[in-house]
DNA sequence: TTCCATGCAAACACTTTGCACCGTG
DNA sequence: CACGGTGCAAAGTGTTTGCATGGAA
């Protein structure tokens, strides 16, 4: 039976790619790192071993993510984050007050997709979703 | 009775702003163009009269945020999009196949909103909320 | 041995900033 | 006539691309 952890080989050479060392050490930081930009997971890299390039990321986080092996949000108005897409389907809150990231699992809004389907016919990604607004914490400050 | 038209006014002076033909261009071109990112405002403006600047164009769209009297959304991975205040709060459907937005009163999120705040402390800017997926049309054809 | 993948450097898209001049209040 | 706003040019940030070399299959 095959490894879990093993099935970004057969991803990968499922649609011809080939397997490198650049390519599993930038999926390894991504899982390793939580929610990260390009830039950190290229110092992460590096910090392992030593030059990756920066487009070597940018190009290795597509492949990645066109093979679903990652995702990516927008957390900030900046760089877009990459996580592992281990787990559930998840969106996030993000506080502008604190910066502070809540994941919530797609499930929870189950109902919210269900009304964008049949009442605007339209399937939301909810991956890819990130609501900002404000936590209670930062509401009371103001 | 002040007529709502000038409200703009109000709100700059209210906060010790000077009123600018540049500022009332800008404004007056995110009302008459729906969405548009700062570029197209740029263009807008610039086809009316003569010379804008570009960071004029980014500086003043920050003031008009910050008084309320437009919002921005991420429409795409690109630049920003800029609306009109004017009329109700909506949030944004994006098809990733043929590019479609679609404006969904924040109303119609109610039950979503609810159990964000009550669920996650948390109290989402649907003005802000953009939902990206596929509409029906470009479902059928994958 | 064949190509895909990488590194490198330059180009790119978008935005921000410093500073001198301009014009509103 | 003071000080906030603008234009301009340069710099900044994040990302993409062309091309020659390198390594997986």
């Amino acid at each position: 039976m095959p490894d879990p952890a093993d099935d970004w080989r057969e991803a990968l050479r499922g649609k011809g790619y080939r397997l490198t060392p650049q390519r599993e050490l930038i999926l390894a930081a991504v899982n390793e790192l939580g929610h990260a930009t390009p830039d950190e997971v290229l110092a992460h890299v590096q910090a392992k071993v030593s030059a990756v390039n920066a487009s070597t990321v940018y190009r290795t986080l597509e492949v990645l993510e066109e093979l679903g092996l990652v995702r990516h949000a927008h957390l900030s108005d900046r760089a877009p984050t990459y996580h592992s897409t281990q787990g559930h389907t998840h969106f996030h809150l993000v506080c502008r007050g604190c910066r502070r990231v809540i994941s919530v699992d797609a499930e929870d809004a189950a109902a919210f997709v269900e009304s964008l389907t049949t009442r605007h016919a339209f399937t939301p990604d909810m991956g890819h979703l990130t609501v900002f607004g404000t936590c209670s914490d930062c509401q009371e400050e103001s």
